[in-house]
DNA sequence: CGGCCGATTTAGTCTAGACTAACGAAGGCG
DNA sequence: CGCCTTCGTTAGTCTAGACTAAATCGGCCG
C-alpha cells in the first residue's frame, strides 16, 4: 500500500474527530473543518474510499473503514505524543503546541517517534489529558462528562481539554481548569447560563459557553441523572487535541 | 516574499552544498544531488531566479543570490541543529540521523527550533563536527585538510565527517574516526592508495578512498606544505551533513 | 572549418490537490 | 403537489513540481 500522503492523513484524521460514534459524516462538514471547499471533500473521498479508508455512498457521508481509523489513530497517536513532548520537553505553552504538531505528525518518522516515547517514559496522555492511543491504536476510553451539564453540586475532576484553541485554553489555565483539578459546581443558573464553580478551592464563575469542552469525570455520590448522557467523543467544535 | 516550498528549500540547499566558493553549479550536477531529472532543474532554477535567490545564466550553471545563500544557511542550521537532537537528546545513532533531519528540516516551526536549541545548550557543532550557522546565517570557519591527503609524520585532530552515507560513517566510528581523535599517519603507501594510521593509539589501515569526507586539523610541528590546499567546503561528493 | 557529443533547454504530459461555476437531488413549506 | 433552498456533485481550471522526448548550443577533435 501507498504511504498515505499529508493531506489524506489529515482528511482521515478529520473523519475519526468528526465521526462521532457511527454516524456518517457530512460533506460539508468536513469540508468546514478542513478549511477546504466541498467539491475538493467530494474529490478526495472518492480516492480514499478507492483505497478502502472509508465507504462513500454519494449524498449520504462518509464513514471511516477499519483500515480507516486505523490510519486515523496512528495520526491521533502522533499528534498528542508530540503535542506532550512538545510540552513536556520543550516547555512550550500547552495552549499554543497545537499547531506545531499538526505539522511535525506528518513528519516524524516511526523511529523518531518512538525515540520521543521513549525519552517521555511512554506517556498515557497529552497535555489536555486526551489519552494516547499505543502502538497498535487502542484507546483507552472513559465515562467523561462536559462540565457545562453537570447538575448543582456535583464533584468531579477535571480530564479533557477538548478545543485546540489557544485563547480559550490559556483562559481555563488561568481559571485553573486544568487535567486532574478538582471542581465543584456551586450553582447552575440556568436562565443566564452561568456556571458558579469551585475549582482548587477558589470561587470561578464561567458561562456555559466558556467551558463548552472541558470534560471531567464525577467523583463522590452522585451518579449520572437521566438525561445528562456520558460522552464517548466529539461535539460541534470537535476533539482536535 | 512568500515562503518558500519545500522543494525550494531542497535546491538552495543544494545549490550551497554544491556551490563551493564561487563557482556556478551545473545543471546536471544538480539534478544529480536531487536525483531529479535536468529539465526539472531548468525549471525551478527560472524559478527561483525570478524570487531572486539564484542567478541562472542560460547554460552556464546556477549561483546562488545574497539571499539565496541566507535561505541556505537557515536550512542547513536547521539540519544540523536538528541532527544534535536526534543524536543527543533522542540517542540516535550518528550514521543514521541524517534522512530523519531532512525531513523535519521542512517542518518544524522556528519556534521550536528555538526550544530545541535551548534544551541542547545552544551546540556550536553537530554530531559529524559540522559547525552550526547562528540564527543570522553565520558559520565559524576552519581550516581542514582532507585526512586522505596529509603527508606521512602528520599528527590532526579529527573535526568534520562530510558525508551522510550511514555505512561509512558507522565505519568510520569502528576506526575510531570521530570529530575530536587523535590522527598521525604513520605511513602513506601511495601506489596501494593505502594509509596506515594511529588513531587515538590505535593502528589503522585505510584506503584513501575510504577516508574521504573525513576532515582534520593539523597539529603540532608541521605546516601545510605546496600543493597540500586547504579546503573551505565541499569535495566531490559532498558536505551534506 | 565541419562534425560530433554531451550538456542544457524547450515542448508537451502527468499527478495530487486545490478552486469556482453550475447542475441536480431532496426535504420543508406554502 | 409543486417550489425553493440547501447540500452535494459534476465539469472545467489552476498550480507546483515532476517526467520523457526532442531540439539546440558549444566545445573539442580531426
Amino acid at each position: 500500500m501507498t504511504p498515505l500522503t499529508r493531506s489524506k492523513q489529515d482528511y482521515v484524521k478529520a473523519l475519526w474527530a468528526l465521526g462521532a460514534a457511527d454516524a456518517p459524516v457530512a460533506t460539508s462538514r468536513l469540508a468546514r473543518h478542513l478549511a477546504v471547499s466541498p467539491p475538493s471533500v467530494t474529490a478526495m473521498l472518492r480516492r480514499l474510499a478507492g483505497e478502502g479508508l472509508v465507504t462513500h455512498a454519494p449524498r449520504a457521508g462518509a464513514r471511516l473503514t477499519t483500515a480507516g481509523a486505523r490510519a486515523a489513530l496512528r495520526m491521533v497517536r502522533r499528534h498528542r505524543l508530540l503535542e506532550t513532548f512538545l510540552v513536556d520537553v520543550l516547555g512550550l505553552d500547552w495552549a499554543d503546541v497545537h499547531d506545531d504538531a499538526e505539522v511535525l505528525e506528518h513528519a516524524v518518522s516511526d523511529r523518531v517517534l518512538a525515540a520521543l516515547e521513549r525519552l517521555m517514559g511512554n506517556p498515557s496522555e497529552d497535555p489536555h489529558g486526551h489519552p494516547i492511543p499505543d502502538a497498535r491504536g487502542r484507546v483507552r476510553r472513559r465515562r467523561l462528562w462536559p462540565l457545562a451539564q453537570l447538575p448543582r453540586g456535583t464533584r468531579a475532576t477535571v480530564r479533557e481539554m477538548r478545543d485546540a484553541d489557544a485563547r480559550r485554553l490559556t483562559r481555563w489555565k488561568e481559571l485553573g481548569l486544568v487535567p486532574g483539578a478538582d471542581v465543584r459546581v456551586r450553582d447552575v443558573r440556568a436562565l443566564d447560563d452561568v456556571l458558579e464553580l469551585e475549582v482548587a478551592g477558589r470561587r470561578r464563575v464561567a458561562g456555559r459557553a466558556g467551558v463548552e469542552g472541558v470534560m471531567v469525570e464525577r467523583r463522590g455520590a452522585h451518579r449520572a441523572r437521566r438525561g445528562s448522557a456520558p460522552s464517548g467523543r466529539g461535539r460541534a467544535h470537535g476533539t482536535r487535541g
